[in-house]
DNA sequence: ACCAGTCAAGGAAGC
DNA sequence: GCTTCCTTGACTGGT
């Protein structure tokens, strides 16, 4: 069974290999010279915190790795709006990332993103979409310096959000998504969800996937959540099939008391129907709960 | 050392 | 047309 941690391991969090982060607010406190230390101490560390949680996947049987979306906090802020050459340290990031790019080729571990929940291609607000390509194409340029491919292989995962009517949401998507870098569109897959009824998986791959070869990402939990009465293993199929030849990477959760959100272990298994996928493993356990499902897999 | 409160984001839902 | 909630992990400040 081949399964993908999420951004955190908790057994290096438990030995203090753990992510660091900078809000806006901490930024602006201090003079422009010191925070900019500071943030580029934070994401150093966070590209080696990223090299040795792929290090310990590959270790540990675990296939992917899903990247954090807060690598390198803040520099898309408006009122920041860096790139990574302009930080005072930019040698030893680069340093760190080359460092992650030969942890990629070594363990041949496979690795994509899912950016930040309130990325929006769908928004009435200009500032909103401006953000939102900003921020994709953040995590393309990373994708880029690791070497990774131009290609579902290395997706960025993301939802369309507003809830309403279908045709009119897919136009706006659609002429925002024209606006994206190649790196960007190259890799760019939607995922079903649960928190209106339009953007289950039928209505993605028939508005997004059927006229714009865009694939769609099954989520097993958003699709409890949300059917319209089609069956899992329909969806699973329908969904499938969008990735062509490339291995889908779908997600992979159970919901605390038949909610939406994540438990911390799993009870069952991800259910692949004898296809071969990747699954993202959302539960809050992360490593734990992986070795224990790959555990009960081999019985 | 620990704990409660803070921070960031866009959209939806509830007054 | 406001406020609150949703979500998440790290940070911050008080004890």
């Amino acid at each position: 069974m081949n399964l993908s941690l999420c951004c955190i391991s908790n057994i290096l969090s438990e030995k203090d290999i753990k992510f660091r982060t900078m809000t806006f607010k901490s930024f602006s406190s201090k003079s422009r010279e010191e925070s900019l230390e500071k943030l580029s101490g934070i994401i150093a560390n966070n590209f080696l915190v990223t090299e040795k949680t792929i290090r310990h996947c590959a270790a540990n049987n675990i296939k992917g790795y899903r990247f954090s979306s807060d690598l390198c906090p803040i520099i898309n802020h408006p009122d920041v709006n860096l790139s990574l050459e302009e930080l005072p340290n930019f040698k030893l990031i680069d340093n760190e990332i080359k460092k992650v790019k030969l942890a990629i080729e070594e363990t041949e571990i496979r690795v994509g993103a899912h950016p930040s929940e309130y990325i929006s291609l769908t928004s009435e607000n200009e500032n909103v979409i401006n953000n939102s390509i900003k921020d994709l194409e953040q995590h393309a340029d990373i994708f880029n310096r690791l070497g990774l491919s131009e290609s579902y292989y290395n997706p960025l995962n993301i939802h369309i959000r507003k809830e309403g009517d279908a045709d009119f949401l897919c136009n706006i998507f659609m002429k925002n998504f024209e606006r994206l870098s190649c790196s960007v569109k190259s890799r760019l897959v939607l995922e079903n969800n649960d928190t209106g009824s339009t953007w289950d998986v039928l209505n993605l791959k028939k508005y997004f996937w059927q006229h714009y070869n865009i694939p769609v990402t099954f989520d097993n939990l958003h699709h409890k959540m949300l059917n319209n009465g089609v069956a899992e293993r329909d969806a699973f199929f329908e969904a499938y099939e969008t990735w062509n030849d490339t291995i889908p990477i779908f997600h992979y959760s159970e919901g605390k008391d038949n909610g939406r959100a994540h438990k911390d272990m799993a009870e069952h298994l991800p259910e692949d129907y004898g296809k071969e996928v990747l699954f993202d493993v959302e539960l809050k356990s992360k490593d734990y709960a992986i070795l224990d499902i790959l555990r009960r897999a081999e019985c």
